[in-house]
DNA sequence: GCGACTGTTTACAACGTTGAAACAACGTTG
DNA sequence: CAACGTTGTTTCAACGTTGTAAACAGTCGC
């Protein structure tokens, strides 16, 4: 089922019923009811593959991040497939563990499928290779900053966010706070920017840091770094872990060795995943607008791809609030 | 660049290149050699568009689930993905929020973008619905059942499961077991399977059924679900949710009740999405296999793909294990 | 009644790819 | 040595769409 063959049956050369399609302002209107039609009676859909190869577009952009089945990337996949929605763009997900040759591989077999624009998260990748890439598809990173970066870019304050959460925390009246999730096997993750927004808060009132580092935003690894804070002598009174994933996972170690939150060790996190919201205590947090996050990102690119090339990279940000629970709170 | 341009370079017709790419055995080794070089050289990507067009397939699937950011959806999502990746195929996510509308627009986007197939996870359309569409691309469902489905599907024994729960609470020799989770307002979820299931085991042993009603399985309905269960005299000694987010919304609200899970109230879900492995307590659950799962869909889905029209519909089903934690055992 | 103009419709080519068929050069076979 | 098969390569057409340009019909002004 082809323009061609509701041609033949309205009787009409194949671009008048192309023009019909695409709402061209002058075709008779006996003309475009009859089109119209056929149209509705075979049920036509223009075939995109076709329709794609003509204009030099294909209606998909790209999403890439490290692992879908992260809450925080679940939810921002959501907001990102509906705002590309408004756009009539599909959106296909590739994942890439934060390797470095999966963030490559994506880039790649982005490439191969030729979508008109990529999403990516990075991780392991650095600044330079990005810069250094030939690929000409649009780009934007979304959510980890490479300073000066080569492509668009939209995330929240991430030196500023962490600094609020510490302050809160310095507010409650804790002077042993603890700072968890601390990397240095990530050559563009948010980790440095939040661990420096901790410090000057920390600097700012003259207190110690303790900092935990892990591999991955993981509740495993949470879990384990706890382990390790709580055996310090003086423990710590308040944890403020890079995000939520860490700090639930702290959470559960914390309360599995019999200690209570907020009372013993209060603790905060950052993303606001709807888990935090339902654990006990719930979870003190750093809510980043994911919505306004993903709209960004979608906007950023739609510029991208319908805009000239060579235009400078842009930076937007996202807004974030700070999201005070049980967790430092108590009931 | 096209295949024209590195035939030109090349000096060979455009179908020697084509030859090339796609690996034709009859090819002489130096033809070879010289095209390879000029194809690294330019670092071709074939076209996708203008190849499926040709070809008449697409290379991408689509993935039609109720949210993205359920974490089942989301882990499940994660495999499908993979194993989509094997075949090289992308995937791109529709999300349908369980509505019939959205569902309906699912199918159809996904008409106008002619993926090679669907795999769908439907909540409000029906059986008849879906045994009506005229749409001949490959459709999977998944991990709902429709009774004598239209099409091929696959998902884990859901009435055994519910069973194996109920009476893993039976065992530790509780008498009030309710369930959370029925629902009245889809038309082909697994709702009635988990209900049937819970009712068997309790007719086994002669038990009371206590039903609690939700309308969506998220963690806020099982929150309020369980306050009502709370409010019954004498109230439940034990709470099977049909799925896991239900049941951390519940143990929130027996928690901030100031019970004990599980001494006053045991508790057990089904999905074994990752939170239930650092909640306090940790939550017993059912584990279906989701590897497996997205696995066979996607493997459905190929031969259904690959395979002559008319075949009847396949029936497949993915194991799962129960997974007994603190929530009905202590610590 | 003629040219200019407007509105409507059409023919054609092209996007980049690949299956079918043709072809040339060669070796094998009867 | 003629017929045949094999290998390597090419030509051609087609997938379904849309931009360009041109054809066509009708209307207006003079």
């Amino acid at each position: 089922m082809s323009l061609r063959d509701i041609a033949r049956l309205a009787g009409v050369s194949v671009k008048t019923v192309s023009n019909v399609v695409n709402g061209y302002a002058h075709v008779s209107p006996e003309t475009r009811a009859k089109v119209e039609k056929v149209l509705a009676e075979l049920d036509y859909r223009p075939n995109l593959s076709a329709r794609n190869l003509r204009r030099g577009r294909t209606g998909v952009i790209a999403l890439a991040l490290p692992e879908l089945d992260a809450p925080y990337f679940a939810e921002l996949s959501r907001f990102v497939i509906d705002a590309a929605a408004e756009h009539r763009w599909l959106v296909v997900i590739e994942q890439t563990d934060g390797g470095l040759d999966r963030e490559r591989q994506a880039l790649d077999g982005v490439r191969d499928h030729r979508v008109d624009g990529v999403i990516l998260t990075p991780f392991a990748i650095g600044a330079e290779e990005l810069a250094a890439r030939t690929d000409d598809t649009a780009l934007v990173l979304l959510g980890e900053r490479i300073h000066d970066g080569p492509a668009d870019h939209v995330a929240i304050d991430n030196v500023r966010a962490a600094r609020d959460v510490t302050e809160h925390l310095i507010g409650l009246g804790r002077a042993r706070i603890a700072a968890l999730g601390a990397q240095d096997n990530s050559a563009s993750g948010t980790a440095p920017l939040r661990l420096a927004g901790y410090r000057q808060a920390l600097a700012e009132h003259g207190l110690p840091e303790t900092v935990a580092k892990v591999e991955r935003y993981h509740r495993a690894e949470g879990a384990a770094a706890m382990a390790g804070l709580l055996a310090l002598d003086p423990r710590p009174d308040a944890v403020f872990c890079f995000n939520d994933l860490l700090a639930l996972g702290a959470m559960r170690t914390i309360l599995a060795a019999g200690l209570r939150v907020p009372e013993d060790i209060a603790l905060a996190g950052l993303d606001d995943i709807e888990d935090g919201r339902y654990s006990t205590p719930t979870l003190t947090t750093v809510a980043p607008d994911k919505a306004e996050l993903a709209r960004i990102a979608v906007d950023l690119l739609r510029q991208r791809i319908d805009g000239r090339p060579g235009q400078p990279p842009r930076e937007a940000r996202a807004g974030y609030r700070l999201v005070p629970r049980e967790s430092t709170l108590g009931r």
